[in-house]
DNA sequence: TGCGATTTTGCACAGTGTGCATAAATCTCC
DNA sequence: GGAGATTTATGCACACTGTGCAAAATCGCA
């Protein structure tokens, strides 16, 4: 087993092993049901290892993708430079967290245990936080504006993540069987229809 | 009914000094620096009684207002019918987090620790989601649609809390010395003005 | 095979959070 | 003003979380 199972491979099998103990026990008895010490054993590992991969029993159920930032942050920047940020967000978003929802079953339940356990929201919302300051600090660069003193980046991006949540959300439902990039559409339709008003009062003035 | 309500007006004592005392322990060492036995120290109660009061240090740093989420969503009921939800927004927002912003010193310390401490930061995350929920109920009564199926209602209100969340990071920042309300103008003026390549798109179809 | 580096594990320990029983304070009513 | 009911504060026990440290197992490579 020589390049096969170098180091890497053997942790990223334990990781994965590890996120899929914590996601199944907690989908099955909830998070205040699952210990540290049954994910560990169902995962094969001692508890002790548990805390070399993750720092909370959140973490291990939502296993963030550390890239995930660096990398809408880089595909927001390879858009075209003369197009309009909105719409480019609005493409990579749908694009990019469409990839993640392809296998639609898992993604479904996450959504569905993530919305049970309030806990578990409050994790994701640091993940969301950290990729909206990714968003920002794409867009200020595209606009060339300092984020530090300028609304428009942060405005932009929480209007355009807000909508893709909102989006996701319904599409976790089910009310809506459409695929997810026409509800992400149809979000952005709405936020403009509904921000119609704002516009026309900007432009009468 | 010795004087009116003393055990009402007690249990509010406490709840403040352990608020109190929470906030300035963690403003000088750090959440994890920062214990229960400490804070029930400098409150001057038993460490079992911490509990009663809040779930969790951060909870007792961030001492949310349980009527909040209620108030907000009255507050944009009572808006005139007539008025576009986006103004309606912008208004109540406007008007009520400035409220909370008087004790000016105060919210800018508040501001600064959450940003400084990333678990407070996820506690806010919990109490915007309650928030947002509240608002999203209140503009799915106003337009007479139902929050389930229709995107329109989570999409407003994310933008225009998100331009809040803008508006107020700023105006803790202290890069503009501007009053709140001018910030969150200028944060809806923003939105409107980035978001217009995205009314244009859906007018000329 | 065996050496060096990495990963796993056990152990100890400080801290978190809850249930339960009891004491203390407050309220109600006489 | 005081007895009894109700609410709040506290002490104690206990299970779980999370981290530091050092020994042991494992792996990559010569």
């Amino acid at each position: 087993m020589l390049s096969v199972m170098l180091r890497e491979r053997k942790k990223l099998a334990t990781r994965r092993a590890i996120h899929d103990a914590a996601f199944d026990l907690v989908d099955r008895h909830g998070l205040t049901g699952t210990t540290i010490e049954a994910i560990s054993e169902q995962a094969g590992v001692a508890p002790r290892t548990f805390w070399s991969y993750f720092a909370s029993k959140e973490e291990a159920v939502i296993d963030r993708d550390p890239e995930w930032p660096a990398a809408l942050h880089t595909a927001l920047l390879e858009r075209p430079a003369d197009e309009d940020v909105v719409i480019s967000l609005r493409c990579v978003l749908e694009e990019m967290i469409g990839e993640r929802l392809v296998d639609s079953e898992m993604a479904v339940r996450r959504q569905q245990l993530i919305r049970r356990e309030a806990h578990l929201m409050s994790a994701v919302a640091a993940v969301y936080d950290e990729v909206e300051r990714a968003l920002v600090s794409a867009v200020a660069q595209r606009l060339g504006l300092d984020p530090e003193t300028d609304l428009r980046p942060g405005v932009v991006v929480a209007a355009a993540s807000g909508a893709c949540r909102v989006a996701q959300q319904k599409w976790a439902d089910g009310h809506d069987r459409r695929p997810f990039a026409d509800l992400v559409d149809e979000a952005f339709a709405q936020l403009a229809d509904v921000l119609t008003p704002l516009v026309e009062e900007r432009r009468t003035r």
